[in-house]
DNA sequence: CACTAAACGTGAGCAATCCTCACATTTGCA
DNA sequence: TGCAAATGTGAGGATTGCTCACGTTTAGTG
């Protein structure tokens, strides 16, 4: 997770050693930033002092203020795509996929209470077209994930179907994740239960 | 549905019958401001201009740009509870329950279709606190409505369960049409009969 | 009608903020 | 050493939400 590579969100990628820890620095600031008081009140004139850097040479590598959000957010969806490929590796069977998706479940929701980053872009998530389309690009490709281990354990069923059920499941789960952090922490629970129980349901029944 | 009351949304009401008919043609300016461009690029003199109003004369009603968005919202919402309460009015056992509650979906999707202000709102609902409130709060409401029919025709079952579980089959509805309405049409037909299916689901399983 | 207070209406301009651009500096390399 | 490309700078242009000091209209009262 060092490289500057993700997606074309870049104006310039930096060659240069000195240039990449930049950057770095940037998303760093930025990170604390929205850490502190959301995206929506991150200045672009703050990120640049905080990261000891010029607005100039803030705007030589992001193409305007959505880009540092969309990169942040890029991350957080690589990461969490690598915990679901990692969780739903071994699975051999039915039980194993419910018992494994149940568990990302709780994982997810795990991540989402203790980022505040995380929790602030994928709350903005629909305030621009760019992070939307991020956003839907992240759940089909966790809902392919899904899919995969999905057909592989219910040979039988459409994999039409199946693809599009998990992309739903998929998009439903970071609906409920949003709901959950907005209201007090007990029913938050209680909401993630309900969804895990009404997913694990509907992949049952496919099975 | 002509009184300007919803919310304390408004700076100050007005009055006077010809101040209520200039904040009317406020909202109709806005309306299709974001009809043609969505809510992020209306702009305040925009819609000043069309309504045939100076800056001065919208910022007096309304405290900022927001509350113009928030009032359509609220006016929507309205209209959809509304629609809600009808059709889970006569409810009287599960089968109709499930027969109303699935009609409701097909109605809700088709509004989602038809109508691009209510899309761009609820698109860029999470944008900004105050929105995110009268969502949270429009589908509580909503699902206390649900969960009014939903206990009268499910006598046996505890009646917090059902209230949670009514307001996530909400909250998760909103969510899918927001899904449904971000891709192809027929993939979003059928990402609407699948939510419906686990909804209704959902709902039996408690009956 | 005359008068007054409150409601209503106006638009120049303030303030905040994103972003550009002309120019300066540093780096990699032959 | 010299040069081109990469990198860095920050004053200021441009946009836009919003204010405020002041003018106009309305409702109500004697």
């Amino acid at each position: 997770m060092d490289k500057i590579e993700e997606s074309g969100a870049l104006r310039r990628a930096p060659s240069q050693k000195r240039s990449q820890e930049r950057v770095e620095r940037m998303l760093q600031a930025a990170t604390a930033l929205i850490e502190e008081a959301g995206s929506d009140a991150m200045r672009m004139g703050e990120v640049a002092e905080r990261a000891g850097v010029s607005i100039g040479s803030l705007y030589q590598y992001f193409p305007d203020k959505g880009a540092i959000v969309r990169t942040l957010a890029e991350r957080y969806n690589a990461e969490g795509r690598a915990c679901i490929a990692d969780g739903l590796a071994g699975v051999r069977d039915m039980d194993g996929l419910l018992a494994a998706f149940g568990g990302l479940i709780d994982t997810y929701y795990g991540i989402f209470l203790a980022e505040p980053v995380m929790r602030d872009i994928w709350s903005g998530t629909q305030a621009d077209k760019a992070l939307r389309d991020i956003d839907l690009r992240d759940s089909r490709a966790n809902g392919a994930l899904l899919a995969e281990a999905w057909q592989r354990v219910a040979p039988g069923a459409s994999n039409e179907d199946i693809a599009r059920k998990a992309f739903l499941i998929m998009s439903l789960g970071e609906a409920t994740m949003r709901l959950a952090i907005s209201v007090e922490r007990a029913e938050g629970d209680a909401l993630v239960a309900d969804y895990k129980a009404m997913a694990l349901r509907e992949i049952e029944a496919v099975g």
